[in-house]
DNA sequence: TAGTGCAGTCTCTAACTGAGACCAATCCTC
DNA sequence: GAGGATTGGTCTCAGTTAGAGACTGCACTA
């Protein structure tokens, strides 16, 4: 069996113990990581702890109001954690935990993956595109 | 240098060059498949092909409009095809490409990482969540 | 004859997101 | 000492998006 068909093998084993939501650990961790903004979150936390408004800036177009509550998720799921210096004007820092940085492996293959089919995926938009415009 | 700085430099190179949406390969990929049904759908048809509604029924809780939708942009984005059969009722069949197939190891080592650090996660949840309750 | 499955589309409503105002306190500039 | 900026948020309001469910047309079945 090749190692392709063993991956598929186990990705059917997965989606065959149900899906649906709650039970699921996959769909449980996936929705939250999977989002908009989680993941450009923990990459721009990758290079080091940062404040705040310096993520902000590193991720271009979030909002705050998404920037605040995309942090106090991944601090729920351990994945951060929020440290407050007293200090006013108050300073707040994020920093990855070691859960969190187990997490960038799988995510860097992923982007990785991202960069390398980008062409690809391009490529296949615009032949997409065009024929539905034709059509 | 460990992997680990390795990984981190190198993510921290990708955040530097702007995460800003359309330019970055990293975001305009990862919004794609990093959405709630893109890789449940992915892993539905690792597999094999499937029929519309055979998807459908293996993702329980998708409604048919996101159904739908997503699988469009998959086919849009060149990593799965649609064959229409004429028979009456019609028959539909979505398979993987090699673009998708080749999309499916980086998720799975998500998915593995997903299933191995749920309990930490569940874990770190409670915690937050007992402390939040107290205050 | 009513019901079921097929692959969708359409509409309406509920949920979520984003933009931007606002907060108190402190520092810097003029 | 007035005005502006910065800090890490919260709040509200509009706009976008997702989900539920009805509807389609045709064939098969009970």
């Amino acid at each position: 069996m090749s190692a392709d068909e063993l991956l598929s093998e186990r990705l059917a084993a997965w989606s065959a113990m149900g899906l649906d939501a709650e039970r699921c650990p996959v769909r449980n961790v996936l929705d939250r990581i999977g989002d908009k903004w989680s993941t450009l979150i923990l990459i721009v936390l990758a290079a080091g702890p940062k404040r705040f408004s310096a993520i902000g800036r590193a991720v271009p177009d979030i909002s705050k109001r998404m920037l605040t509550q995309t942090l106090r998720e991944l601090e729920r799921d351990g994945l951060l954690t929020r440290r407050v210096f007293p200090t006013k004007p108050p300073s707040v820092e994020y920093s990855l935990t070691a859960l969190g940085r187990s997490a960038l492996e799988p995510m860097a293959a992923l982007v990785q993956w991202a960069e390398r089919r980008h062409p690809e995926i391009e490529a296949a938009r615009a032949r997409f595109d065009r024929s539905a415009e034709a059509a």
